[in-house]
DNA sequence: GCGATCAGAT
DNA sequence: CACATCTGATCGC
């Protein structure tokens, strides 16, 4: 619950020094389960795939489950490098426009020949790096000539994507699934014999779902680094569905890719530390569902708000009646709508027996708190979005005429943007948007802060699915320095203090990441927030003096007081702004109002600078987070 | 017979 | 339209 509206990272060093650095295993032999075939394949992977990942664990420090205590940073682990070493180095190699170098070249496919390939792609299983050549899309390993299966495919649709188009792609050795929506686990069977990685939800759902083998299932987590075949590969919270991932790659070569899967940008991946240690991205696969000036989503606690909202009325005005509330879900994702009215209303939930299965692999207790096996003892029911509309509810209302009066059907989904509820004498409709996708301005915002090399969409347009969106490149080429290390970056705090929670609607068991920004709350909120707020002195504390929710202490420690205040913000605060991060400090005890030294890059400088601890949960500091929206309408001028 | 795959529907 | 399935038909081991 206290997720809600900020997110859980860790501070850079915490990030670097914590780096879970696994070295995974070869895939196992597939014999037993294996068709000839694949066996086939999969013995000439494995055997190559041995052969790179010898030289791997020499390489990189194995530090499996090492606990980590900010005050050991003294000596960096080899690999590790510390804020200001890496800023010295970011800003130099930034300009010098640093290209991968050519250590790669003799192992890996060449990228372009990758994005030829992922040009025609859809967003399925995700992209690894190049060392391991690893698309899960099948199209991104075989050419449509080069397809079998010519039976069914050979009747007309040149573009259909069928199955045979993943799954078993040919090289490909290792696998990603971002998450568990059906368009992105086409052709993952019980049969799949490579590793899959997944965050542990996703790994729950796929074996219970698809039942494939737990041999091949590695579990990522977010924020977890793990290294594959001497790729680095980071799992990020995507703020998608719930075990939704986005997978940063860095090579050997040094090259950076990012894969969003689906996502929903927000401010607060701004404040990704990965981001600031890696200012250049070379290529970003990107979910471009929503890549239209005219989807413009609120943010998802207000969605929630104004389902509650709605019900309530409806409620109230026929509180004479029975009312069944049934809202549409996929098999995951839309949770929070539905828990926000079960929860409001102290109503039980029922649902489909699938998604009831895959409520139960999200170990979301919350949710199944609500959740009952009988559909009679509960007044709200979860079904597949499909049966939202007036005739299947028609027929769905017949199942429980005896005991409800009305039937209210809920649609929660990034369509409804305008769409009007339709109140009838039995049976009621209203649509919620609600989105798990980026809008076009959060897309914007995102690209506009990666400023990748390259962007690749993953979502087709048009009837041709083997052609993606164009990103726009003034998103991402434009002139000046990367937008993190922009000297222009003026972000301020605002928008974050004006951020709001709904703390008491979700779990606080699973970190649910929501994105906090919502634009025009902070525009309204600008008489009682300060806009900025200098972090070059002590006094910092009086900006917040008449903010009620920030508690100040009035005497702020020192940096003195916090020897390891070497944990540094990752941010770019400039002259006398800084955005904010939320650090996450278990060791020490700190209160509101402390102070804490962040090193920050000044061009190619690191300097330091004060920053304030606002506010302080269990023994955790949140303090100083993300780039502010008022920054970002700045650059979407 | 059943899992995998496909086309089409919502 | 489609966000992500879902269904019913067909293929094929």
């Amino acid at each position: 619950m206290s997720n809600v509206g900020k997110i859980k990272i860790k501070a850079i060093a915490d990030l670097q020094a914590t780096i879970r650095i696994n070295v995974e295993p070869d895939p196992p032999p597939t014999t037993e389960k294996s068709t000839p075939k694949q066996k086939k394949a999969g013995r000439a992977r494995v055997a190559s795939t041995a052969k790179k990942i010898q030289p791997k664990a020499e390489a990189c420090p194995i530090i499996v489950g090492t606990p980590f205590k900010r005050s050991s940073k003294k000596t960096p682990l080899p690999g590790q490098m510390r804020i200001d070493s890496f800023f010295k180095s970011a800003v130099k190699n930034y300009k010098v426009n640093m290209v991968p170098n050519s250590a790669s070249k003799t192992v890996d496919p060449p990228l372009d020949k990758r994005k030829e390939n992922s040009r025609r792609r859809k967003r399925l299983f995700e992209e690894s790096t190049t060392t391991f050549s690893a698309s899960t899309d099948k199209r991104d390993a075989k050419p449509p000539e080069k397809r079998v299966q010519p039976s069914r495919r050979a009747k007309g649709k040149e573009n259909a994507i069928t199955e045979s188009d993943f799954g078993d792609i040919d090289g490909v050795t290792h696998y990603f699934l971002t998450h568990f929506h059906a368009d992105h686990y086409i052709g993952l069977t019980k049969k799949f014999c490579y590793p899959l990685y997944v965050s542990p939800t996703t790994a729950r759902l796929v074996q219970t779902f698809i039942k494939v083998d737990t041999t091949y299932i590695h579990e990522i987590e977010v924020d977890q680094t793990l290294v594959v075949n001497g790729v680095q590969v980071t799992a990020l919270e995507a703020n998608h569905c719930p075990g939704a991932l986005m997978f940063f790659f860095k090579l050997s070569s040094g090259e950076c890719i990012l894969h969003t899967g689906d996502f929903r940008g927000s401010a607060d991946m701004e404040s990704l530390p990965i981001f600031w240690n890696h200012a250049n991205i070379d290529l970003l696969y990107l979910d471009t569902t929503y890549m239209n000036k005219n989807y413009d989503f609120c943010h998802q606690s207000e969605s929630v708000d104004r389902a509650v909202y709605l019900v309530r009325a409806f409620i109230e005005k026929n509180a004479s009646k029975r009312i069944l509330i049934v809202c549409g879900s996929y098999v995951i994702g839309k949770e929070k709508i539905w828990l926000a009215l079960a929860k409001e209303f102290t109503m039980k939930v029922w649902t489909e027996s699938n998604r009831s299965t895959a409520v139960r692999c999200l170990k979301w207790p919350d949710l199944d708190s609500v959740l009952t096996e009988d559909p009679r003892e509960a007044n709200l029911h979860v079904v597949t979005m499909g049966k939202i509309s007036y005739p299947s509810l028609v027929d769905y209302f017949t199942l429980f005429e005896d005991q409800y009066d009305m039937l209210l059907g809920i649609r929660p989904s990034g369509w409804e943007k305008n769409s009007k509820p339709s109140y009838g004498k039995r049976i009621s409709t209203i649509g919620i948007e609600y989105s798990e996708h980026s809008s076009y301005k959060e897309l914007e915002r995102f690209v506009r802060f990666l400023k990748p090399k390259r962007v690749i969409s993953t979502v087709p347009v048009g009837r041709n699915l083997f052609v993606t969106g164009d990103v726009p490149t003034q998103w991402y080429k434009y002139e000046g320095r990367a937008s993190m290390l922009s000297t222009g970056y003026q972000p301020s705090i605002s928008a974050f203090l004006a951020t709001p929670k709904r703390v008491a609607t979700f779990s606080s068991d699973i970190e649910m990441f929501l994105s906090p920004v919502q634009e025009n709350v902070s525009k309204g909120s600008k008489d009682k927030i300060p806009d900025h707020v200098s972090i070059m002195s002590s006094t910092m504390e009086e900006s917040f003096r008449n903010e009620s929710e920030i508690p100040v202490k009035n005497e702020p420690l020192g940096p003195e007081s916090f020897p390891n205040s070497e944990i540094v913000a990752g941010n770019n605060a400039m002259e006398s702004e800084i955005p904010y991060v939320e650090m996450d400090i278990k060791n020490e005890t700190l209160d509101p109002g402390a102070v804490l030294i962040p090193c920050v890059p000044m061009e190619d400088k690191i300097q330091s600078t004060e920053c304030n601890v606002i506010e302080v949960q269990k023994g955790e500091v949140v303090l100083v987070s993300r780039l502010a929206s008022d920054a970002a309408d700045d650059w979407l001028l």
